[in-house]
DNA sequence: TCCATTAGTATCAAAAACGATACTACCCCA
DNA sequence: TGGGGTAGTATCGTTTTTGATACTAATGGA
């Protein structure tokens, strides 16, 4: 089984002395970027994907871009590659449970976005 | 009063169509970036800052880039910028009500690192 | 007179993010 | 024989983000 939990090499953040909730500059280095959150929300809201399947989904995302940022979930723990030995090939991905830990993340998000979203509510 | 609620104009997502929690790119055109999530929490967290005091807690970041990322939150509706009329200038930066109601959102990736993250849980 | 202070702006350079295109391998199928 | 389908990699170029540096205005104080 992978360590699915977070190590990073440096603890202290710029807002370490205040009590703020949380490291957010390590925070941003996990999950930020322009297609992270969106790619870790389909998996963990739909479920595991297959590539093609992920990108069609993705919107204007390119097919370089895409392998770039699921390689780097897959690094920091946050997504699990399973490839298929078939012709033609087959790659699934999947949220791991540190990823599927973030979904009351994306329901605040969500409720913040309803409550200030008045169209969309 | 400034209209502190969110009017973006394209509605439709890339997932339009499925049962996901909220528009990420959206969202992640609002809050995105290396910045703006630390800005926004000391803000929220630690009250109203001026220029110099914000830098400070930012730790590696200069002039040129918080002054950006200070107007877009500001454009955004997400931050209000009160200048005062004095030698030396003096600037204050606060969180609106609408940056405030983020804090759900800053909670619950603390709770997050907490669980995840050992050393400091 | 000159320096310190604060919050900038303007400009240029570097780095990172992002995108387009072309290429591979494999097997099936017509 | 040649195309389709999948999941890539490799390369290059562009665009965006980020950083470094120098500059401004205004006033008080040494």
């Amino acid at each position: 089984m992978t360590e699915n939990r977070i190590s990073s090499p440096i603890p202290a953040t710029a807002a370490g002395m205040c009590q703020l909730p949380c490291p957010m500059p390590d925070i941003v280095t996990l999950i930020g970027g322009k297609w992270k959150l969106i790619i870790l929300q389909i998996l963990i809201f739909n479920g595991t994907q297959r590539f093609g399947e992920l990108k069609r989904q993705l919107d204007g995302v390119t097919q370089t871009m895409l392998t770039n940022q699921l390689r780097a979930l897959e690094r920091d723990g946050l997504v699990t590659r399973q490839i298929y030995a078939e012709v033609p090939p087959r790659v699934e991905y999947s949220a791991t449970p540190l990823a599927q830990d973030l979904e009351s993340v994306f329901y605040a998000m969500r409720d913040w976005w309803k409550r200030n979203q008045p169209p969309f509510g």
